[in-house]
DNA sequence: TGTACATCAGTGAACGCGCGTTCACTGATGTAC
DNA sequence: TGTACATCAGTGAACGCGCGTTCACTGATGTAC
């Protein structure tokens, strides 16, 4: 009687990073220890230091999952909303609502930033890590930029506004609205930040003179 | 020939905040170790128990002391702000610009948030600190909304806001622009992200159709 | 003014525990021929 | 198909260092009478 063929092992190694992101997250890197670590996956100490071969290791590898994962929840984000609408400002504002409904959704609110924690650690950390730390920003930062320079181009801002500084807002309302949630123990604070976001973006793009061509919502 | 009597003495306990300060805000609150304090303040171990019972008392008094310095920062500007405009909106719009003029001045950026760097060390922390930050912030928050409320009887909102929402937006900025400040090591993205967040008030609030009582700038 | 005591701001030595890291080793599976 | 070797995914024991904390003590200053 074999069971479904769909469950997941689920390896060693990403247990171990699961444990690793939710103590950096909550503790902090210097206070998450290998030993902890081991205890709550159940392995030997010599069994982590097979899969990193270092403490360093292992906080690279924290990072480079999470930005990988968080890329991808924004391509996944953005290419459903250009599915949905052809205009750049209908779609940025699609993208938004979504954003905000995917923390909304989230049990206990979102996890953490591993790029905030990481920067609250600097001092920790290799040049290299915080190089890749700081590339993963300024990509996020360029897919939005890129986007807002389509809708400026469609619709002119209401206001001078520094485009890659908008595009950089979404990131600190993001960053911010985590950092509120937690402290407040308030899960929706985040969402509720980035629909404010998205406000202002419609402020900065839609609702001009020419009303007629219909609510940017 | 005495020397002038301005000079400070600077206190050992002060000297300790700064360093733990300092080093929390860099290294995390677990990689903070007592021997290092001392080492840069120059006393012996027993000295820093002399001031701080234990370690959780260290991290208490730090947030206690950052709370306070930040608040005083706020209510001297908007206590500026008010005598250069008796108009909410104005004395508002005041405000944020001497906030990120205070934090563009800083010739190394703005050092860290404390609260950040504790919601990011919570389990590391007892009960009775984790509500200390959560109330500092809900005290920000309201002082902002307070104002933002008096703007808008004056100025009625050009969109449907939440005016809580708001006042946390700019906490949200803030944190969020200290992070984009340290990873992209440029400390002028906070000021910038505050002055961004004052153009969204001026959208929100002014530039009504009475154009004639003139610019809110 | 002198003396007794209290408080302040620390020192110095010792404690045991837990940490990150190393090293020699192992049993199961995969691959070459 | 059998055998030899390589790789994978770890184990177990030991290491020394640094950590937070405790304890008995001290010299300088302040206060009571």
């Amino acid at each position: 009687m074999p069971t479904l063929e769909t469950e997941k092992p689920l390896a060693t190694r990403e247990q171990i990073l699961n444990a690793a992101q939710d103590s950096v997250l909550s503790n902090g890197f210097g206070a998450t220890s290998i030993e902890g670590l081991i205890a709550s996956v159940g392995i030997s100490k010599s069994g982590f230091f097979y899969h990193f071969k270092d403490k360093n290791e292992l906080a690279k590898a924290l990072l480079v999952r999470y930005v990988e994962t968080d890329t991808a929840i924004l391509e996944g984000v953005f290419k459903r909303a250009d599915e949905l609408s052809e205009d750049p400002l209908h779609s940025y504002l699609i993208a938004l609502r979504m954003l905000a409904e995917i923390f909304a959704d989230l049990p206990n609110g979102h996890p953490g930033c591993v790029i905030a924690s990481v920067c609250y650690h600097e001092r920790l950390f290799s040049r290299d890590v915080l190089e890749f730390s700081k590339n993963a920003v300024l990509d996020w930062r360029d897919r939005f930029r890129e986007r807002l320079e389509r809708i400026a181009e469609v619709y002119p801002p209401r206001i001078d506004v520094n485009l890659y500084d908008l595009a950089d807002m979404i990131g600190c309302v993001g960053d911010g609205g985590i950092i509120l949630s937690r402290v407040t123990k308030n899960p929706m604070a985040l969402p509720t930040q980035i629909n404010l976001y998205r406000d202002f973006i419609r402020l900065v793009f839609a609702e001009q003179s020419d009303a007629g061509k219909g609510s940017a919502d």
